[in-house]
DNA sequence: CCGAATCGTCGAATCGCTTCGACGACTCCA
DNA sequence: TGGAGTCGTCGAAGCGATTCGACGATTCGG
């Protein structure tokens, strides 16, 4: 492997011209540039990492924090993920992937030995314990998702309780008045990750600010327990319209359920789900539904990473604002 | 943070003494090494990556190029990610994880700039043109799928053939004479990742072996695919008694409709799936299925890498026997 | 037309670790 | 008891970049 010393004797020049033409923190000529760049080229020349983070201290490398866990929604963490990587490249960055369960230990293993510039975590937790070790880093991270205390910490998110308002306001205005939620498993609200509650609060403060009668009800993501959902629902709230289904592994059961049922979609009762565009284009009706945009939300944790990294000022907590579409899934209320 | 000099001062011993007792490459005395055992603790010192990666050529960390698209059997994906990160890091090595759809160019610039040791590459089609690449690296590479032509690049995937010429063993044993296979969307022969076509090549050569009347039929994983293939197995292949199912997304699906149909499994008709066992656990019914082993192969795609970094030898090509194992979807036939 | 600022380049120090050769101090066997 | 090995440790030379100060050569303003 060609080395930056080769690179300079092959144009003529000192190694560290070589490096400014590569890094363009100083003015080089023309001309001089042009015959280094050449010698890079016809040498194949690729500066060594390692060396370069030593020099530098600056690896160009993000670490991701994903959940291992396969048992809950894979897919969307797949998009995330692959989000964050595209992202990093555009930024010249590449990406360390760290699993969960390596706990707070991983990621002061990979800080402390200088591996990576920043942290990203995803799948975090109201309480989570990995918070206090990522303040004490010396790299900045960024959370995909909301603890309680963010202090000291970017967060960026979906605001899951716009999404929740959203969903209920576009219902209320096509006339639905008695409208039940179907949330997620209840092993998610038990592990506390926030986006259930928050979209679970959103729900009921739109809910009474639109004055709708409503209720929500947690789902397994089975058959009996889509079907025991469903069946709580009716004894609950009779003659409810609508339903706003948070739970994208039960999505396709609920719609399938509700048709056993007897019950047609739209027409006798309307579904908005929460859940990437995809998903929601992908069920046998497309259904309206206010987006997950994990691509934005991805791209949005990098580029925050980048200015932590370069000093630029960032907004400590963004959620970004959520986008209803309405396909074919949501109408008036018969009757 | 703390260097190993350091470290040397607050042990009274030379930098190399520390680095010795780090790798073990020398003999120290017991006495020596818990005082320098010590002061890495006192200090909370972690050696430089960037320096250790400079001055030994090694860089502890693994590229891993997983597949961007999210259209096709995420979650198997993920699950192959997780095992090749585990397993990574029982190896003291961490997952740089890259996306395929930077294609060579992502191969070339991890591995001139020494960024990894070795490359894992999943979703390799069978003239992949990646393969030239891989063979001029100094990195060698394991490849997670089989191409046309392996030379030169170790290979670890499940033996296909073997998986299918099982399950037809299975059913045959039970009775069945007339066997369709439920294979995947055409889109998946199309893209030339090998597995289908030998999974394929394993049913049509078990089929003939064990005298049994069979059919393959493509299927998109959606309720009209389902249905139309469905329907066409029934036109072409009257009786039918067992169904092999090598399709995740419509496996499901598949469940319905023949349920739908009046046929209850397994008392009218038995079903053996080709996936993983978590998602064969998870249907309405608890199905006979042959494993596809994520998390053994993906920790074999490692150990494979290890191997070749640290030149103990290896299988070029690693296909693991498959695993059928018995659940309620399967029985005698009928009459 | 001269001194000062700017431009373009160089040389050397530095980043933190590994590794190799060297070298006392011991042990061991003849 | 002496020479040959081990054993345990040290010192110094890299590894391949970046970066900072220095320094001629230009350019420019007054």
């Amino acid at each position: 492997m060609a080395t930056i010393n080769d690179v300079a004797r092959a144009a003529g020049v000192s190694p560290s011209t070589v490096s400014y033409v590569l890094s363009g923190r100083r003015p080089i000529s023309a001309q001089t540039r042009e015959r280094v760049q050449a010698a890079i080229a016809e040498l194949g020349f690729h500066p060594h990492a390692g060396a370069r983070a030593l020099a530098s201290s600056r690896t160009n490398v993000l670490a991701l924090v994903v959940p291992l866990r396969t048992d809950v929604n894979v897919p969307v963490i797949m998009q995330f993920a692959t989000a964050v990587v595209t992202a990093s490249r555009t930024h010249n960055h590449d990406v360390l992937l760290l699993t969960k369960d390596e706990g707070t230990a991983g990621l002061e293993r990979v800080a402390h030995s200088t591996m990576v510039d920043a942290l990203i975590v995803m799948d975090v937790e109201r309480d989570d314990v990995r918070l206090q070790a990522l303040r004490k880093l010396k790299q900045p991270s960024v959370l995909i998702g909301l603890p309680e205390d963010p202090a000291g910490i970017a967060c960026v998110d979906l605001d899951f309780e716009a999404a929740a308002a959203q969903a209920l306001r576009h219902l209320a205005w096509h006339g639905h008045r008695k409208i039940a939620l179907v949330g997620p498993s209840p092993a998610v609200y038990k592990r506390g990750t926030t986006y259930a509650e928050r979209f679970l609060t959103g729900f009921t403060d739109a809910s009474a600010a639109l004055d709708l009668e409503t209720m929500t009800h947690p789902c397994e993501p089975d058959r009996e327990g889509v079907r025991a959902c469903l069946a709580d629902i009716d004894a609950q709230l009779p003659g409810v319209t609508a339903l706003v289904v948070h739970n994208e592994e039960a999505l396709r059961m609920v719609l399938e359920e509700v048709q056993a049922g007897g019950r047609r979609v739209p027409a006798d009762i309307s579904v908005v789900a929460i859940c990437p565009r995809d998903v929601a284009l992908n069920m046998p009706l497309p259904l309206t539904s206010v987006d997950i945009p994990a691509h934005d939300v991805g791209g949005l944790a990098v580029e925050t990473a980048m200015r932590l990294l370069d000093g630029r000022p960032i907004e400590p907590v963004r959620l970004l604002p959520p986008t209803l579409v309405e396909r074919e899934s949501t109408a008036r209320p018969a009757g």
